[in-house]
DNA sequence: CACTTTTCCCAAAACGTTTTGGAAAAAGGA
DNA sequence: TCCTTTTTCCAAAACGTTTTGGGAAAAGTG
């Protein structure tokens, strides 16, 4: 079935033969105007029952969806939301940020919503990346992750009255609204747990200083020592590096049993722990039995490694849903003061967390 | 310095304030009309020098940015393409995968299109989230990755004409463009290179059955045994699955050596070596010493391992980069069939690959 | 019946570009 | 000088929606 219709230009012979009806068309076949048909299609009520069903048949029949680039211009809103990722900060390998990423695609597509990104290779790219998105008027709003304590991303976006929501927290001292996870707590709980189990030394390993995560992470493991009742040694406190986790971790696992008081305990994040295990492995230390392990982070190496190692588990993909809401809230205009949410992180008990030997 | 414009409505005093100016403000500054303006950008030659000049000084000067949406509408082109990505076939936490998404991103980047992302839970979802782009006219062309023996993709793209290229090969008649890695050379080029260092037993842990790029590899390893003069023995191939590698890998390992004639050498995805190794542990067998090792993928824990393992290399980024080239000539309407691409994969000997003790 | 209210529909404008099809001015040619 | 060509600019249309501001017809109301 052909139409005949005056603006409708054919493409040039060659590329997508676009069969897709617009607007226009549809209405003239129902011999109605455009207006009524977009409104009883928006479900306006000045559009009687009779004709909108009428209207809705025919658009599903005729496979109608409007052209979001025509209905982009007219509301003045991209209904797109941008969002960069640095893979050389390893970030990315982690099934979590899968996880997250999986929840947030799912319901920016669920609010009719696109997702676009960026893909940056250093700090200076990644802010290049997301002035592109900003300024070049391609986004309604911003996701960030991978926050650091002073992050210029946040400035820049405050400064513009930009929307968008944070993965994690920074300081600044502006109201701005974000999704975190409660790593001080969980930290805390895993470290009062090894405590109760008799551990009396317990390291950290701990993520690269500059970004916000590892400070929640070390504030939970001083507040768990002082609450168990133990010494702060600065001994047992180490930091790898996002560029490769499992060199750094391998070098400092290494160092942190020289010590004439080696810890019998270490808390980290699970994205170290091959570096982990191959240190303890040259050490002739078995994991789980001459020293406890809790990974933050339920990777797949979590669960398949035998002793099957001791978790955190924060939840992403709920976090990611959580994340979307809320930007689509804060673009409405909604203060993002008001969106500022903390969640709680589960502790999944598996073998490599016993009393000390 | 404020503009006083008759058609510029501010916001509603809420959300993002909009300081960016648009062509009709920087014509009327100029005092020129827009058309002038936008084909001065353009660099029209119908504009003189002079002028030309002005307007893009000036244009610089405000920062103006054409709007993207409005520039879409009026050109029929969304300059953007989309891709699907599946976290639950575990292509994602390949480290090699995030170079091809680097690769990918940065062309188009710097075509000044954007990449639309959809994350789909299994294959239905992938299927609904590339019709949702594709009929929803959201994208102007599609990657495809992960591609299946039988790939409805392909057909469903081809039957519309529409614009895509593959990252990897499917069994298809007619033509299409992909860029595609070359296994079957690559695993030749290891099998034969293991049997010119003795090894008689060489056994393929291959990728899940059902996708393309195994049926590369296996070509591969027949044609490396036969042309170093081994018989082909069924017992020492096995396939491990995409949901879950490390677990379904160390199974068929231990599987593997309870054969009366063992295998001497493996080649295998390197995704799967976590559950190689968990089963050599358990074996009492040690990593390049006792049985070869080569992998596909040159993913961070071939590098950090001791032994250190060998592998087969592919250029993902490159390949990235390729696969939106060949897009964005296929969307300008080229013939899909003359962009066919096939890389050789470099192999980096490192110390698993020894000969049989 | 005359008047008001409600229901239902639509023409025109707007969103911000680019393209089309000239037209005026300047330059060149005889 | 007069005609032709080139240079330089621009008004109007178009892309496909949604929103604005009515207006005609139908339904209540007294």
């Amino acid at each position: 079935m052909f139409l005949e219709q005056s603006g409708n230009r054919i493409g040039f012979g060659e590329g997508f033969k676009s069969m897709t009806i617009n607007l226009k068309q549809l209405s003239k076949l129902l011999k109605l105007s455009p207006t009524t048909v977009s409104r009883a299609l928006a479900d306006y009520p000045d559009v009687s029952a009779k004709t909108r069903a009428r209207v809705k048949q025919m658009a599903i029949q005729h496979g109608y969806q409007p052209n979001p680039v025509a209905r982009r211009l007219q509301k003045g809103k991209t209904e797109t939301i941008g969002i960069v990722i640095t893979p050389e900060q390893n970030y990315f390998s982690d099934t979590f940020f899968i996880d997250l990423l999986s929840g947030i695609s799912n319901q920016i597509t669920r609010a009719g919503y696109e997702l676009i990104l960026g893909v940056a290779s250093d700090e200076e790219h990644e802010m290049q990346s997301m002035r592109r998105m900003v300024e070049g008027k391609r986004v309604d709003g911003m996701i960030l992750t991978l926050i650091r304590e002073q992050d210029p991303r946040v400035g820049y976006l405050l400064d513009r009255d930009f929307p968008f929501v944070l993965y994690g927290r920074t300081r600044e001292t502006r109201p701005y609204a974000f999704v975190d996870m409660d790593g001080k707590q969980a930290f805390e709980k895993a470290c009062t747990y090894l405590a109760g189990l008799g551990h009396r030394r317990i390291a950290l390993l701990n993520g690269e200083p500059g970004f916000m995560f590892p400070v929640g992470c070390r504030e939970g493991y001083e507040s768990g020592l002082f609450l168990s009742g133990l010494e702060l040694d600065p001994d047992l406190i180490r930091e790898w590096k996002h560029k490769d986790p499992s060199q750094s971790s391998y070098r400092w696992t290494l160092e942190l049993f020289k010590n004439d008081n080696p810890p019998t305990a270490i808390l980290f994040q699970t994205e170290a722990v091959n570096g982990i295990f191959k240190g303890l492995d040259e050490l002739n230390l078995q994991p789980g039995k001459d020293v406890a392990l809790i990974g933050y982070d339920d990777l797949e190496i979590a669960r398949i490694h035998r002793p099957s190692l001791s978790v955190l588990r924060p939840q992403a993909r709920e976090a990611g849903q959580r994340v979307v809401n809320i930007l689509l809230e804060v673009i409405k205009g909604e203060d993002p003061g008001k969106f500022q949410e903390i969640h709680q992180v589960e502790m999944v008990i598996r073998e490599t967390s016993l009393p000390p030997s």
